[in-house]
DNA sequence: GCGGGCTGACTAAGCGCTTGCTTACCATGC
DNA sequence: GCATGGTAAGCAAGCGCTTAGTCAGCCCGC
């Protein structure tokens, strides 16, 4: 059994290193943050880095595939054991955007930092990028062939509304004017009414 | 009089430079662009650029204090003139959504390259969205004082219709599968929906 | 006693920005 | 018509510094 302490115990150097690269990525950018930034952040020196990860890079991009797995399952749990499909889109809604306002920080840099990944690395962002539409637009196909959404294109309303969560992770702010369960249960409205459900 | 000849004249310098400029912190973020990047990209040294500008930080500022002005001044004309708040709401989305994936290159630097900034010029630009963002409010209040839109949060609503638009820039591409009208056209359609007025 | 985790000292390359100077242009005086 | 003086734009070179990444060796738990 791990250590179980009274106090947080300090975290390992891997999670210590993501922890520090993330906040730094998401305050300053990929190119804005330097490994000294992070390393030391972790209580590292800058070599220390390097036993972990082979660049700067293939740092960014592990956080970005854990990252987006996080959220595929997410979205997929959100959905699962549900029939109905405004409920499952209330739902999907209400989780994605309670967790990008959560964790904003996270989300910040797996949505605003792809472009300094390399193409490879970049492909298999985008891959489980699709995957997480997949369950969008499925749920909207649904609804659509039951008679409980109407859209003129489902596609770009799946988009839109991924789209309108995703941003949320741009604007909001921990000591804003609100929590993330009250933007949650806003985006959940606008989303069902978008869908002509509400 | 300026030369007026038949092919595009070659533009002058500080356009070249601002041109040079957007596109490179498009595609790279500020802090993955080099001076020389632009300079080069614009046809002169690298000691040109600080002819026309103080700093690189100074013309990332230039560029946004322009950009958003122009799409304040967008909104403003957007609403202009109309009694109505559903063809204000309309006509504002459509006109706004359609800037931002035309302009998309443009906007994607105005609207996430800003944390590149010194606080004197963050807060110049935050005064310009502050402004942006009361128009946006107006059209909703007077809707809903008018009884035509219906929402529990005029605020989150107005910031949620703004975020969707400025997502555009995100994902939106040229050689994707919609105009910019088709855009616009749709998510007119939703904002419409989103505060019960379709 | 040995292997993975880590460090201090290091390098090559690249960064923003400056310097010393040249060129192009234009108004003025005669 | 044309020399004169002034100004702004531009360039080649490079300064001072920071960057990502390397490597020989030390330390400590097993």
């Amino acid at each position: 059994m791990p250590c179980v302490s009274e106090s947080t115990p300090v975290p390992d150097a891997r999670t210590r290193l993501a922890t520090a690269a993330v906040d730094a990525f998401a305050a300053r950018g990929f190119h804005g943050t330097t490994t000294r930034d992070i390393s030391t952040t972790a209580g590292m020196s800058p070599a220390a880095l390097y036993v972990h990860h082979r660049s700067k890079e293939e740092l960014l991009f592990e956080l970005a595939r854990v990252g987006h797995l996080r959220v595929l399952e997410l979205v997929r749990t959100s959905v699962a054991g549900i029939a109905d499909p405004v409920e499952q889109l209330g739902r999907l809604v209400e989780d994605f955007v309670r967790d990008h306002a959560e964790e904003h920080t996270g989300a910040r840099v797996i949505n605003y930092e792809l472009s300094a990944l390399t193409d490879e690395h970049l492909a298999a962002i985008r891959a489980i990028r699709h995957d997480i539409d997949v369950v969008v637009r499925g749920v909207l196909d649904r609804g659509v062939a039951a008679g409980v959404f109407s859209t003129p294109d489902v596609r770009m309303t799946a988009l839109a509304i991924l789209s309108l969560g995703i941003d949320v992770a741009r604007w909001y702010r921990d000591e804003g004017r609100w929590t993330p369960d009250q933007v949650a249960a806003h985006y959940r409205l606008l989303a069902l009414r978008m869908v002509g459900a509400a």
